[in-house]
DNA sequence: TCTGGGGTCCTTATGCTG
DNA sequence: TCTGCAGCATAAGGACCC
């Protein structure tokens, strides 16, 4: 006996960041408008009243737009464009930095009225969701069906549009998913249909036309692998061996792609998955060679990362160290502990040990911390003292006494109390340093720093 | 002045233990 | 005792995705 044909639905918000910020700033709609990293730039209020908002002509600095409107994206921006080019192409784009922290919020409203349908919702990240809808058939109708529902909902408690895909299985609702969504032309976005489906039967059909690139897992690497064995379909894949697959691509890789190109993708939907790393890394706007400097920024990374450690209620065996430098170069150096950790000062010691292993001298671009092989069990009780909702950022300028007074304060407090959230920066209070913008001369309006945080389950 | 930051999973090499 | 090997953990790098 074979299980009973499943019901999957793929919702993916219609450009996401983008979106959310005309939610609050509702007359950018209709102009290009893309977002970026950075530093925080929300728009100032002018003297007459009116917001004022950035251009991409102003912006100087490193970093890529994260996503565009579809305005924007007639222009050829999109996604992980570096902003240099984008601002090239569409000078006069409205730009607007992220502010994850607001998406991450929107995104827990989306996900929990996803909830209302089926407790079987697996995030894919702030803006996309897998759904088991196959037990809402009887109650909600066909699978076209309980998507538009899921669609006006959406739509009209939050105020998002979204594209939705339902098929058989995860892989063919997500493709699906990308058939639904708006396009982008000169003239305008144009609407997609918002919603398709593709029917027990109708799988291959669907599926073999497609490039391969479409497929979950081809990037530009497996592309011209496939490329040189001339497949640029699915279907040209799927009429491919499985031995030579292998061969070119790797075990796992290429068995998977193999089962694919059939339709074959039996992964279940899983809500609840736990988290494997939590990471904070940087960019310099210029790159660093001073050690102070270097000294500074992994205690400030570190700390933030052991403050997020904290408020999850995970502790961590192994942290590890990420440096690219000038010539983009990028190693990882990494350590495992004999017991798992969730104290600023352990991780910001190993850390910096690690970092300072490395020939610094050549210059730093990017420095990252992250730790992971988290330990099983106890979720820890979160206890507030200090209201620290900042611990973690605001290390900036603090003198390096301070902070080791601040950290032999915290782990006193924390071994009395048994608190998980009160990170050093709370009791050494903040000095704000200026920091370098990437903006033209001039005002750089207020600073919320967007960082952080994967929601995932 | 090209080329982010948050993640996941896989591959390969290597050391340890039995 | 020597060697091979299985199995596991770790480290480092890479490909990929949103
Ligand atoms: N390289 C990327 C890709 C995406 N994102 C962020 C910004 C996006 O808004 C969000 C969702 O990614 P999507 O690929 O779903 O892109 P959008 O939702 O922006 O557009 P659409 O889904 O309509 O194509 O993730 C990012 O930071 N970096
Ligand atoms: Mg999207």
């Amino acid at each position: 006996m074979s299980a009973p044909t499943r019901l999957i639905a793929h919702l993916d918000m219609d450009a996401f960041y983008a979106s959310v910020e005309l939610l609050r700033y509702p007359q950018l709609r209709g102009q290009p408008v893309v977002i970026g990293g950075g530093r925080a730039h929300q728009p100032v209020t002018g003297p007459d009243g009116e917001l004022r908002f950035a251009t991409l002509r102003s912006y100087a600095g490193r970093g890529v737009i994260t996503t565009a409107t579809y305005e924007a994206r007639a222009f050829g921006v999109h996604s992980a464009l570096s902003s240099a080019i984008a601002r090239r192409r569409c000078p006069d784009a409205v730009f607007v930095h992220g502010d994850h922290a607001f998406y991450s919020q929107v995104s827990g409203q989306i996900m929990e009225l996803f909830r209302t349908f089926t407790p079987l919702v697996e995030p894919l990240s702030l803006d996309e969701a897998f759904l088991d809808v196959s037990g809402a058939r009887r109650l909600m109708g066909e699978g076209a069906e309980i998507a538009a529902r899921l669609r006006a909902q959406v739509l009209d408690e939050v105020g998002l549009t979204c594209s939705v895909g339902v098929a058989p299985s995860k892989f063919l609702a997500k493709l699906a998913s990308e058939e639904a969504k708006p396009t982008a032309t000169p003239r305008g976005p144009v609407f997609g249909t918002g919603v398709h489906e593709v029917r027990p039967g109708d799988e291959l059909a669907f599926l073999h036309p497609l490039d391969v690139s479409a497929l979950w897992g081809v990037g530009p690497k497996t592309l011209a692998k496939l490329k040189n064995m001339g497949v640029s379909t699915v279907g040209d894949l799927a009429a491919l061996p499985l031995d030579p697959l292998v061969a070119a691509v790797g075990r796992a890789h290429g068995e998977h792609l193999y089962a694919l190109s059939h339709a074959v993708d039996d992964r279940p939907v899983v809500p609840d998955l736990a988290p494997k790393s939590v990471s904070h890394e940087v960019t310099f706007p210029e790159d660093l060679t001073d050690v102070d400097d270097l000294h500074r920024e992994v205690l400030r990374l570190a700390d933030s990362v052991a403050t997020r450690l904290r408020r999850a209620g995970l502790r961590s065996r192994t942290i590890s160290v990420k440096v690219r430098y000038p010539d983009r170069e990028t190693v990882t150096r990494a350590r495992t502990l004999e017991q798992s950790t969730d104290r600023s000062r352990t991780i910001v010691e190993v850390a910096d040990e690690l970092l300072f292993g490395l020939p610094v001298h050549r210059g730093v671009r990017l420095l990252g911390v992250a730790a992971g092989n988290f330990t099983e069990g106890s979720e820890q009780l979160s206890l507030d003292l200090f209201g620290s909702d900042d611990a973690g950022q605001g290390v900036d300028g603090a003198p390096a006494a301070d902070w080791d007074a601040a950290y032999d304060a915290v782990d006193a407090i924390r071994e009395r109390f048994g608190s998980r959230s009160v990170g050093p920066a709370t009791l050494a209070g903040r000095a704000d340093r200026p920091g370098e913008s990437p903006w033209g001369p001039g005002q750089e309006p207020d600073q919320a720093d967007g960082q952080t945080r994967g929601n995932h389950g």
